[in-house]
DNA sequence: TTGAAAGCGCTAACAA
DNA sequence: TTGTTAGCGCTTTCAA
């Protein structure tokens, strides 16, 4: 095997220059059509098959690589269909701005090392974070020290990057005024994880104010903004199907004069999860209990039953994160998003049951 | 802003030369404690984050990225757990080496561009397809073309690619013979796509001859192995829940004496589609109709019910992938591999209704 | 143990 | 329209 033929070969073989035969594949230039030709022959003889693209990033201190710091280890990331969707949404808007997408494992586990080493070390031009991140976040802080760009997806508002996110509080505060509309006041909630100590379990008081994910607290602070003082919290260490199923144990094996009679799901994978637990129970949806979930995802598993919920345009999101990225390549400075959420109301609430 | 600081500008505050400087980020050759000390001070000065990763790839000449070819849009890909669930194997398995994923998008229809423009131009150094692809694949041309290692799951086996894969055939034909221990003779079946041009209807005879993709075909001919001629071969676009529901629409909505009396999917997502759409037509599972599926996923919406079905190591495949990807960066020529299945009676197979 | 020098493959001023 | 020249930032001989 000879070495792969170069730029140089090829400009060589063409009785071009470099810089000429550079042209030819870049496009970046004026050209003769026939010197260009020449070139390309020269290049299908040697078996070139375009610019070494290590030089050329080099050469241009861009990598076009954006890194992706998905919010957990892949798998249970991309168990939640928010995380792919807008992963979705990301990879169209960028990809046709030749852009790649690396992906970056988010921290598993309070014991884990914080930072992936790829965040330290890999090449690339701007860092997306689709969950979260505070500004101690030491993810963020490893971006901010390499002088990389980021785009925080739910997070804090921090002055040095670009944050967007939706109107969660207000999403879930109209869901919980649709059930105090149909006369609902023992309520319930699941929430997303609190923080890297992920736990399953009823949460205190102390722990309540203790949350260091913002995405949970603003979706329980938009409970209370309706004026609904949830009877029971319950954390889950993960937005997944099975931890619903296992809060609805958690908070519905009562009596009935003691069993909430709604629960507010921050997700729709633990919504479902929740009305999976509660008919295990022998529960009825929504006559025994009433069931709201946050996303507007579909789910076909749950048919002919939808639930109730709230829709976060997901897609959107992801695309507007995209032009986020393209801009700070751009040099510009994007400016934060909170983009809107609305009400869909389901079968999986109804009336309150009848004290 | 001033430029950020170079390996020389470190050197130059340090006192010494960029080789010894190099030396001190690097480790990769003798030098002074006292030194790297002054080095790495007269980093922490300069705000030095560590060595560019462009300038130290177009050195070495390698990128540390493993560009992965998923099987589709990244939105119908990773609904597919098999897909995500194999990625996560992947990872655990090529992290631990510095390497990085970069997520490619693969084929998404017959009439979009044959490849993505990262397969022509994005640094890597391996490439991996996670579902498929034949000889004439044109992604697998491009990267022959660029001199690009390439590991294939689940595809043609070919002199110059390394291909790992599972055993499905034999463990279709497991299925099968147990379906026709239960006294089952009249079994439909649902297929994975035939190839980019996806249908969601009932394939004929010659629509079956001519199938692409190898993973559908071996499963169906795991089928016939055991004996099995299907009374009919549903054919979906994609391994989704809802394809499944479909073709449980088409494959059994006729009277009990015409209607198969067993259905092997050869996905565990069609086949709880199938379960779903089954129920919907008012037919109990497994007394009306026996379901069979594959990958062995869990699935938390079907409990209490148990799918039966072949279960295919699936991360232990991802990690055979990325074992397979560190050899070949260590010039070495990994064998391919076909990984064994087995299979697991749940609940939804059942003997066979009296005639 | 350290330094000097070469060059990875490319692009972009600038000059011709 | 083409060629010359000069690096991008780093690692790695090789010599001191």
């Amino acid at each position: 095997m000879s070495p792969r033929p170069t730029l140089a070969d090829v400009a060589a073989r063409a009785g071009v220059s470099v810089s000429t035969a550079s042209l030819a594949f870049s496009g970046a230039g004026p050209i003769a059509d026939a010197t260009r030709e020449r070139v390309l022959a020269a290049a299908k003889d040697l078996d070139y098959s375009g610019p070494n693209p290590l030089g050329r990033q080099l050469r241009s201190g861009r990598s076009g690589i954006v890194g992706v710091v998905v919010g957990d280890a892949l798998k249970r990331s991309f168990r939640d269909p928010v995380s792919v969707q807008l992963l979705d949404g990301l990879v169209d808007t960028i990809a046709p701005a030749g852009l790649g997408v690396l992906l970056i494992p988010g921290p598993t586990g309070p014991d884990e090392p914080a930072v992936d080493p790829l965040i330290e070390s890999a090449a690339m031009d701007v860092a997306v974070m689709i969950w979260g991140g505070s500004s101690e976040d030491p993810t963020l802080q490893a971006l901010r020290r390499r002088g990389i760009p980021a785009v925080v997806v739910e997070g804090h508002e921090l002055d040095d990057i670009v944050t967007i996110g939706i109107d969660d509080r207000d999403g879930v505060a109209e869901a919980a005024r649709h059930l105090l509309d149909l006369g609902h006041r023992r309520i319930a909630t699941v929430t997303l994880p609190f923080g890297p100590d992920r736990r399953a379990a009823v949460a205190d008081p102390d722990r309540q104010r203790a949350i260091r994910w913002k995405i949970a607290e603003r979706r329980l602070a938009g409970l209370r903004d309706a004026g609904v003082e949830p009877v029971a919290v319950y954390e889950t260490p993960a937005s997944l199907v099975e931890h619903g199923t296992a809060a609805a144990h958690a908070l519905l094996d009562l009596p009935a004069d003691q069993r909430p009679t709604a629960i507010v799901a921050q997700s729709d994978l633990l919504a479902s999860g929740v009305v999976i637990g509660a008919r295990e129970l022998g529960l009825r949806v929504p006559e025994d209990v009433s069931i709201a979930g946050f996303d507007g995802l579909d789910l076909p598993w749950l048919t002919p039953d939808v639930l109730t919920t709230v829709v976060q345009p997901i897609a959107e999101k992801g695309a507007v994160v995209g032009r986020a990225v393209r801009e700070l390549l751009a040099g510009e400075h994007p400016a934060d998003q909170v983009l809107p959420v609305r009400l869909r109301v389901g079968t999986t609430t109804g009336p309150a049951p009848a004290a």
